[in-house]
DNA sequence: AGTGGACCTGACCTT
DNA sequence: CAACACAGGTCCACA
């Protein structure tokens, strides 16, 4: 096949118009910046100032905000399925229409939740919060992929940000689908799960820098491709809270932390809080929740969990992200 | 049941 | 400058 022109990144509108859509929204519904880099998602990059290049749904995207607007566009794969004629129109076929995206990136940033609304709830209960919220406003609750989100919070465990940020990068490129290059950059999927169940797995994630994690990823996979399968882990979504939860702590790995920021993160469950050891200490300090462990038991955890949600209600998940 | 250690790694901050 | 504690926990082995 013939070799494509290298690709650019993208960084605004007005150099090629036709290349961008936009929705509509506003920043106290969501401030880009704040969400994409807050860690709920480790795979946005600030490719240039105010313009943010990731991968979502197997493509890649750059978003922007500009006042009311959200500004995306999308950028083609380096082979745009040239053998693949059958089906009818190629042109169709190759390219997402603009409704799909639309629909893909309003169910990513949840748009149809209003989160001013949930602002003002929550600051009418809590003071505290009324005090934050006015420095962070619009960051709302990411609605992402499943195996992502699961894979990606294994790796969080006793870990920092710069380093599970350049962990899942090469996890990415080592078993992820590649799916074009920026600026000579590749850019590669999110690895499916059958590309973790390999029996070198594990070996490669060592490789990889993953430590002891290695185990818990490719063990994680096994048990899931051995079980509910990746159909079975999005069904979590209409499961009950609960009974998500349990299925994804018997996984290696996951632990209540890990479990509550999957469901709350990518299965819908809005009232996971989760609870890590800075949470921990707010809860502690700020919110003088009395608990007399010197460390965070399942107890407290518990309890701590239990407090945020009687605060700010069935939301509290969200209203802790903030 | 509830608690203390070990666990991979490496950018970053104190000694 | 090198050692070090530490970082968005989890698992395992013992009271």
């Amino acid at each position: 096949s013939r070799s494509p022109t290298p690709m650019k990144l993208r960084d605004a509108p007005s150099a090629c118009p036709s290349l961008w859509r936009c929705l509509p929204c506003p920043p106290a519904e969501l401030r880009l910046d704040l969400v994409l880099s807050s860690g709920q998602s480790f795979r946005w990059w600030e490719s240039s100032p105010g313009a943010w290049t990731g991968v979502l749904g197997g493509r890649v995207w750059t978003l922007r905000q500009d006042g009311d607007r959200l500004w995306y566009t999308v950028y083609g794969e380096e082979d745009e399925h040239e053998e693949e004629q059958q089906g009818g129109c190629p042109a169709k076929a190759a390219k997402l229409d603009a409704a799909e995206t639309d629909r893909i990136l309003r169910d990513y940033f949840q748009l149809d939740v209003g989160l001013s609304a949930l602002y003002r709830a929550w600051g009418a209960a809590d003071p505290l919060f009324r005090k934050v919220a006015n420095d962070f406003p619009g960051v709302r609750v990411l609605r992402q992929d499943p195996v992502e989100c699961l894979f990606s919070f294994i790796c969080t465990s006793n870990n920092h940000i710069s380093r599970i940020t350049a962990m899942i990068e090469r996890l990415c490129q080592a078993f992820g689908r590649r799916l074009c290059c920026l600026d000579s950059r590749p850019f590669h999927a999110f690895p499916s799960l059958s590309a973790l169940t390999g029996a070198d797995a594990e070996a490669r994630l060592r490789a990889l820098g993953f430590g002891y994690r290695a185990k818990f990823v490719s063990g994680s996979a096994r048990a899931i491709a051995e079980g509910l399968g990746t159909e079975g882990l999005c069904q979590l979504r209409t499961e009950p809270y609960a009974e998500a939860r349990r299925v994804l702590c018997a996984l290696p790995g996951v632990g209540a932390k890990v479990a509550d920021c999957v469901c709350l993160l990518s299965l819908d469950k809005a009232e996971a809080v989760p609870v890590d050891t800075h949470v921990w200490h707010i809860a502690q300090q700020r919110y003088g929740v009395a608990l007399g462990g010197k460390s965070l038991t399942p107890r407290a955890y518990q309890e701590i969990g239990d407090f945020f949600r009687g605060l700010w209600g069935p939301r509290a998940g969200w209203a802790q992200a903030v």
